[in-house]
DNA sequence: CCAACATATTGATGAATGTCAATATGAAAT
DNA sequence: ATTTCATATTGACATTCATCAATATGTTGG
């Protein structure tokens, strides 16, 4: 899986407000399926689907217990988003636009980015 | 705009991977759009919406110069995300699970939770 | 074994999303 | 003014996604 993957995999993730409501919940530590329940307004089987969702993309740690299954938040997981999401963003030595006459373009400029003297 | 919402929008805007891959052409400094279509394989109007996208939930800053537009990231934008992000995952002196018996249980255990003593 | 309970899976449905072609807007050059 | 070029908007379409009801799986207790 590239990094890219990755990230699409977090970001599909979080972009559910159920989901994020379920990883506030995880905050204060380990949960079974149904106390998340309690506190949503989803029906169990689409609970289901939202602990899978971000049980895959590695945010969630799940563990049997009995017939409970019960959820925590992966740190594991959630640093290797917060490192893939500060890679992407990262503006390193970026290339600076020439200090251009105001008017009188003929082309976009993008040709003429020089690296800054560091 | 609740932080959850903001989350939201920043993850919907990272989960193209056309979109990742113009963050990454846009860490080497600022680019016209004209420049980041060369690089994808996409037509124009599909780059205008994905350019809103990610303007709209402040990754990426933008600048109209004569009758180009040039994007670069917002590290106003980037931060935002990280920080609520950290705040969403981070776990806090979480509650623990008390050290139940392997066997029979008759509930999942979420009430006995404990703070463990710091 | 059987009943009760917790969770997972499946199938259907409506909403959101990425894409393109066509068209519109807006700015510079002639 | 008119043409040309860069970018934005619109509308249509296929795909993906969140949701629920119904059903299946799996575990505990009787």
């Amino acid at each position: 899986m590239t990094e890219h993957e990755e990230i699409v995999l977090f970001s599909k993730a979080l972009q559910d407000e159920n989901r994020l409501q379920i990883l506030e919940m995880l905050q204060s530590g380990e949960k079974c399926a149904c106390k998340l329940l309690e506190n949503l307004c989803i029906e169990q089987s689409t609970l289901s689907h939202h602990m899978k969702i971000l049980c895959k993309c590695g945010l969630v740690h799940w563990k049997k217990v009995g017939k409970w299954m019960h959820y925590s938040i992966n740190n594991e997981g959630t640093k290797r988003a917060m490192i893939l999401f500060q890679k992407l963003t990262h503006v390193l030595n970026p290339l600076q636009p020439t200090s251009s006459p105001t008017k009188s373009f003929t082309t976009c400029g993008c040709e003429k980015q020089e690296r800054p003297l560091l």
